[in-house]
DNA sequence: TATTTCTACTAAAACGTATTAGTAAAGATA
DNA sequence: TATCTTTACTAATACGTTTTAGTAGAAATA
């Protein structure tokens, strides 16, 4: 089908060798003539060679290609973050082998298998639990691993994270500054630990505020049609809730939609969430939020794998990102 | 590094054959003895073997991976597009090598270059401006290629799209049953079929109609501030204006982000999106809409090529996804 | 007992590239 | 003119697989 070095080399009557270091730029320093230099790059650019990667790779040891694995590539927090990282790598003339574990384990393992497999250079991982022994294994491979987003607290690797505590304590304090005196906390009945430090730091500001904690947990499947009657009751139940606190932006998306089926067409309390959402500003009332910079995330990612992959792999660290307050 | 087949039959003091042949499950019909196949079994297993999918996809000829090639995969439609396409092929033991054009026809030739290279079995491309010759070349390598939301007329090409004239004009004859008798189209000043089919619908309802025509075509490049603007401007000057149809759904954001900002409220007319949105049920007032069916949509694609690369490159056709009028 | 058939493997070639050591011919040196 | 350099290449090996043809020895057949 396409051709190969091998029948270029026939058809000039020349070595595979001479092609070979013709199409890669070592004409020079392997004393081949500019006369043949130039029949091999005309011809080969007569006939739109391209080389075969795969064997390329086999050859070099360089696959030119990095693994990412998210959660969910379509949703509003990674595909964004896909493409910051798509951007940055592309160049340094990496690119992107992508997949979406949708919280399942087992694809995650296949995942990650096939990457393996595929030899790629390193990998940019967002785990779902139950993930420390995969992370073992890649690691085991001697193959670098960048972790972000979330960690298992229990397996060592480079880990790139926003400060959740601190940012949730900045979302508290903000609230209490714009007249709350009395706001609960919506979050998801799951231990990442990112969702446990935004709900700790909201218990921690209650301690010592003396605001009473009101705490509701929604379960992470099913967040349609039941988490949105769940969440109506709740609000109902909880007279005097003077604001409310999203851990994540689809929950807040989740208190929209359940106060609108409400009848409610404004709010009489403010909302806020934990990450931005593109319509969160022209909503009514507008929807303050914690912003994870997506860009500087992405580039730390970036920056931390390419590094592992150039000069080894070394001993993990952690690399916090600062969040922004978006007051509206 | 990681261990070969070579490795472990010199280390099994077996040939690379048995050992190759018992991973691939072909041991009975290679009449290898069960005990060799357990022992050769066990010895994989125990030190984590990872097949080398290059050498693999170099001595078979299949390399399992095909490219997704978008505009943008951090964006609405494209980043869940993506994850269905995704899922579709994790079934068939397929891969995805993503990339963004970002519109750059520069970027979008590196990526078929790369794509082709790395002899991915198939592409699905939404194809940008001026990507002919690359559409040519990917034929011309014999890769199965299906086109999906845009394409460009003149190369024949499997392509699969809705039907953007039909959607449109359902979208008018919607505006009109609820009403209005005076909208304007929103669109952007770009040639792409789609877009145009889009307009030239619209257009057609006003003859038929006697509808006055009102068109803004905003640039496509600047589309933040100064759309804004020119779009306030534009509403401003058009007096009897009682209903605004979007051309996409960021354009209907666009829209959106500039009646708030010009202190508006709510709307006193009603807005139509060609594109759903996440939030547009919830906004106030609710945005009707055309919703392209990204399952469907992405279904297709996949089931095409999945049988070019089956059964050989056949000759194009075209698949006309129906849309959904959401009345909201 | 000489031949055929099975059994249980292995040797060798191929996929398409990169790389290094080698070489024939021409020119320079002594 | 015998030796050393340089020039302009090429041969050979390697990367890690798959696959097909081949083979030594044992068992079966005649």
């Amino acid at each position: 089908m396409a051709k190969s070095i091998k029948e270029i080399a026939r058809e000039l009557n020349v070595s595979k060798s001479t092609v070979s270091l013709v199409i890669n730029h070592k004409a020079e320093q392997a004393r081949i003539s500019k006369e043949l230099e130039r029949r091999v790059l005309d011809y080969v650019e007569k006939i739109g060679y391209k080389p075969n990667a795969l064997a390329k790779s086999l050859a070099t040891g360089r696959s030119n290609t990095i693994g990412l694995i998210v959660e969910n590539i379509g949703d509003s927090f990674f595909g964004p973050f896909a493409l910051h990282v798509e951007e940055l790598l592309r160049k340094k003339n990496y690119h992107v082998l992508y997949s979406s574990t949708l919280g399942d384990p087992q694809n995650a393992q296949d995942i990650i298998d096939f990457m393996l497999e595929k030899r790629v250079e390193g990998i940019i991982l967002a785990p779902t639990i139950n993930l420390e022994e995969h992370q073992r294994k890649i690691l085991e491979h001697k193959v670098p691993l960048v972790v972000f987003d979330r960690n298992s607290p229990d397996i060592a690797t480079h880990y790139v994270h926003i400060d959740n505590g601190d940012s949730s304590r900045k979302a508290c304090s903000y609230l209490q500054s714009i007249g709350c005196k009395n706001f609960g906390l919506i979050t998801i009945d799951s231990d990442q630990p990112q969702m446990l430090a935004r709900k700790d730091a909201y218990l921690k500001f209650c301690a010592e505020t003396g605001m009473q904690s009101r705490i509701l947990q929604l379960p992470y499947h099913r967040l349609k049609q039941k988490g949105i009657s769940a969440l109506q009751s709740w609000v109902a139940k909880n007279v005097g809730l003077d604001g409310l606190f999203f851990t994540t932006n689809y929950l807040c998306i989740l208190g929209l939609k359940s106060l609108r089926t409400e009848g409610r067409e404004g709010f009489d309390f403010p909302l806020f969430s934990f990450d931005d959402h593109e319509l969160f500003d022209i909503l009514n009332p507008k929807i303050s939020c914690i912003q994870q910079p997506l860009e500087p995330l992405a580039k730390t990612c970036v920056r931390v794998l390419l590094k592992e992959i150039d000069r080894g792999i070394s001993s993990p660290k952690e690399y916090v990102i600062s969040t922004n307050l978006i007051k509206r």
